[in-house]
DNA sequence: AGCACGCCGACT
DNA sequence: GTCGGCGTGCTC
């Protein structure tokens, strides 16, 4: 018999089957799914079995394969599936689509890392031996008082065992040692919560049917309790004997909403997120493997969760941006979520309260199923906003703070009710300028300026991390002249304090989440009225539950809504409807105040109304009219090279390549320059494909990536519907 | 990706 | 003469 491998090496020219014969004492041992060791060259490595056949048509002769890595690890046949639909709809190699689909614990490739934990116990082997020996030793008190406690107990936990009476214990045969797991996330919880669903949810939750495949898109406004539906929906899942996977964005509320799981479920759940260690993660994927779980709660990459018998998919915040990956392989899992849809033949449900304008968009088309929630739970009502001119602020002076946020500020404060602020820029000035020669801070290795952050006193690339010391003096003419320009989080965290100097404030941002667990204490803390305010980076606009917030501030609208690309009036909306969402949750009335120097511009007004059918029917002419997603699909093409000018050549031959090869109607734009032109050291130029519909597209994308492997002046960075460009 | 092989230049 | 630079080609 022979196996087909594929091998650890994620690059283009190894993304092929390499054939091996499988040695007799392996025979019937390696499967389909598993991890090898494969001689290779002059190398030995991991790989991966695709195949198993009993046919050679090599005319060479075969090495065999070493051994089986883990006999544990073993993808299913959906697995195998999703991964080969994986590295076919994003043109990533096959072993970097397994791979992402793997816990770092279970990767294939050469690893070291333990990641197994067990409790270790003491047993008795023998009693009668054990009695004998009590009874023939007497004066040995302290290992009759061990051995007794064993025989009362059955076990005993072996690190409360002093290790020379074990070694003497050992020695005379008398005990054993069990190896139980040890799962390092154990939430035991007896005590489950039902909850009763509002009539509304129960209308919704009818509508899901279990026993065939179907998308539904729950478009449901903030605080309409959508969770509660997505709960009962997989208590029903369970019932019938099947299991269920929940997505979340990756913004770190994974933790609050597990633990509305866990109220829910108890210890059937799961949770895979990227803030667990490697450990917690190796822990959870083995739960799952091992058919211990029936619940998994997790960000994108949760969509591979190994579960059998899966019985639906929920994906909340279906809009999010980090359901897509933004490296390779850049997956959405939303597809993911539908291909697994249709592979099990279950439901698939898309939930928001601001639909992505594809999602939506195929639910008017009957596409997907619409269900609505239209109401808030309880007497929790919408929010009041308010919507602030920042250009006749500014001839007030007023650059950071208007007067009527000013003044809800102080209101709030006075009745003891909390206030969020949103302004999404991290650190504390955007630029600095020395006012003497000009010089301004950029990045050494990208097109960017430097953001000067105070707390560490660090110039940082926010977007390949480059860092440096900020000096005193100008780098070039060394006066003391340099100015901070631009607003970040740090600095509005100074300004409010001398504003409200007995303010208590927290902030939270990337910076200040960094550290484990610091997200949810400042989510705990601010939630029992440690701080008054918090105020933070769009981290705060999401999911997050705080009933005391009465007011929700927003400093500058506009940073997202400037941004120049397709989605940016999409997220901007999004963001903002999201963030008003946070005001008044409970019984006190929630304001919102939104800084604009755009009061006019039709998002604003979306938001200020709450119209998202308006929104959505406005942005979906703009769309249509220049020729954007939902009505055409989009790929972009990055070509990336250290020359410019060798690399301009390059994305020039390959855009005459595409207009000549792709069908007539479809659209090939530039190649123009890359939002950043340079990133790392390396130029970006960007050619942008726009089609309704082209059979011939992915075999010339396919093509045009082959033409590449031997370029050594440019690679391709292909990403089907990207989400900026 | 990683390694062997091979062809050139500057050294004890 | 030979050590080591990295360009090229191959891996079942």
């Amino acid at each position: 018999m022979f196996a087909n491998v594929i091998v650890e090496y994620g690059v283009k020219s190894l993304n092929q089957k390499f054939i091996y014969k499988i040695p007799n004492n392996l025979l019937g041992k390696i499967k389909v799914g598993m991890k090898v060791y494969v001689p290779f060259g002059s190398q030995e490595i991991f790989g991966f079995v695709l195949e198993i056949t009993d046919k050679n048509n090599t005319d060479y002769a075969l090495k065999e394969i070493i051994r089986v890595d883990n006999e544990n690890l073993v993808l299913n046949e959906e697995l195998m599936a999703i991964g080969k639909y994986v590295a076919d709809s994003t043109l990533c190699t096959l072993i970097t689509a397994y791979q992402t689909m793997l816990p770092s614990g279970l990767k294939i490739k050469k690893q070291i890392h333990k990641y197994d934990l067990y409790d270790e116990y003491i047993k008795i082997k023998n009693t009668n031996k054990v009695l004998e020996y009590i009874e023939k030793h007497k004066n040995r008190k302290k290992q009759i008082e061990i051995l007794k406690t064993i025989l009362k107990n059955q076990k005993i936990i072996k690190k409360n065992v002093n290790s020379a009476i074990l070694k003497i214990l050992q020695e005379n045969d008398l005990i054993e040692i069990e190896k139980v797991k040890h799962y390092r996330i154990n939430k035991l919880s007896d005590k489950l919560i039902k909850r009763e669903l509002t009539d509304d949810q129960k209308k919704v939750f009818a509508r899901v049917k279990f026993d065939n495949y179907r998308t539904y898109l729950l478009y449901g406004i903030t605080g309409s309790g959508k969770t509660e539906v997505y709960i009962k929906l997989i208590e029903k899942c369970l019932k019938i004997g099947k299991t269920a996977i929940m997505l979340v964005p990756e913004i770190g509320l994974t933790t609050q909403i597990a633990n509305r799981f866990y109220e829910a479920f108890g210890n059937d759940v799961a949770i895979l997120h990227s803030a667990l260690s490697q450990g917690e993660r190796y822990d959870e994927y083995l739960k799952i493997m091992n058919n211990e779980v029936k619940v998994v709660v997790g960000t994108r990459s949760a969509i591979f969760a190994p579960l059998n018998k899966l019985g639906i998919v929920i994906i909340d915040e279906e809009d999010s941006n980090s359901y897509k990956q933004d490296n390779n392989p850049r997956y959405h899992a939303r597809d993911i979520a539908i291909y697994r849809g249709k592979y099990n033949n279950i439901p698939v449900v898309l939930g928001s309260a601001t639909p992505s304008l594809e999602s939506k968009a195929r639910a008017d088309k009957q596409v997907y199923e619409l269900l609505r929630l239209d109401k808030r739970v309880g007497n929790a009502k919408i929010p009041d906003i308010y919507i602030v001119d920042m250009e006749k602020e500014m001839k007030k002076r007023n650059n950071i703070f208007s007067d009527l946020l000013k003044d809800k500020i102080a209101e709030k404060l006075n009745k003891k009710e909390q206030i969020i602020l949103l302004l999404n820029r991290r650190g504390f000035a955007t630029f600095i300028t020395c006012s003497n020669c000009g010089y301004t801070y950029k990045c050494p290795n990208c097109d960017i300026t430097l953001t000067y952050h105070k707390t560490t006193n660090n110039l940082i690339c926010h977007y390949c991390g480059f860092q440096q010391k900020s000096g005193i003096l100008c780098p070039k003419c060394g006066e003391k002249a340099l100015n901070y320009y631009g607003l970040g989080t740090e600095k509005l965290e100074e300004k409010i304090k001398e504003l409200f100097p007995n303010i208590r404030v927290i902030r939270m941002d990337q910076d200040t989440t960094r550290n484990k667990g610091m997200h949810e204490k400042i989510i705990s803390d601010f939630k029992n009225h440690k701080y008054d305010l918090l105020l933070g980076t769009q981290m705060v606009s999401k999911g997050l539950d705080f009933p005391n917030v009465s007011l929700v501030g927003v400093i500058n609208a506009d940073t997202t809504l400037n941004i120049p690309d397709y989605r940016s009036s999409e997220n901007t909306y999004s963001l903002l409807s999201q963030v008003a969402g946070r005001a008044g949750r409970s019984n006190i009335l929630g304001e919102v105040v939104i800084q604009t120097f755009n009061p006019d511009n039709y998002v604003i007004n979306c938001v200020k109304e709450n119209n998202y059918d308006k929104f959505y029917i406005k942005e979906m002419g703009f769309r249509k009219k220049l020729k954007y997603p939902p009505y055409y699909y989009l790929v972009g093409i990055k070509i990336v090279g250290k020359n410019y000018e060798k690399n301009l050549e390059n994305a020039k031959k390959l855009k005459y390549y595409l207009s000549n090869n792709l069908n007539k109607d479809t659209i090939v734009l530039g190649p123009t320059t890359a939002a950043i032109l340079k990133f790392k050291n390396e130029y970006r130029m960007q050619i942008i494909i726009k089609y309704k519909y082209d059979d011939k597209l992915l075999s010339v994308l396919k093509d045009i990536d082959k033409l590449f492997i031997d370029n050594k002046e440019s690679y391709l960075e292909i990403d089907f519907n990207p989400l900026r460009i």
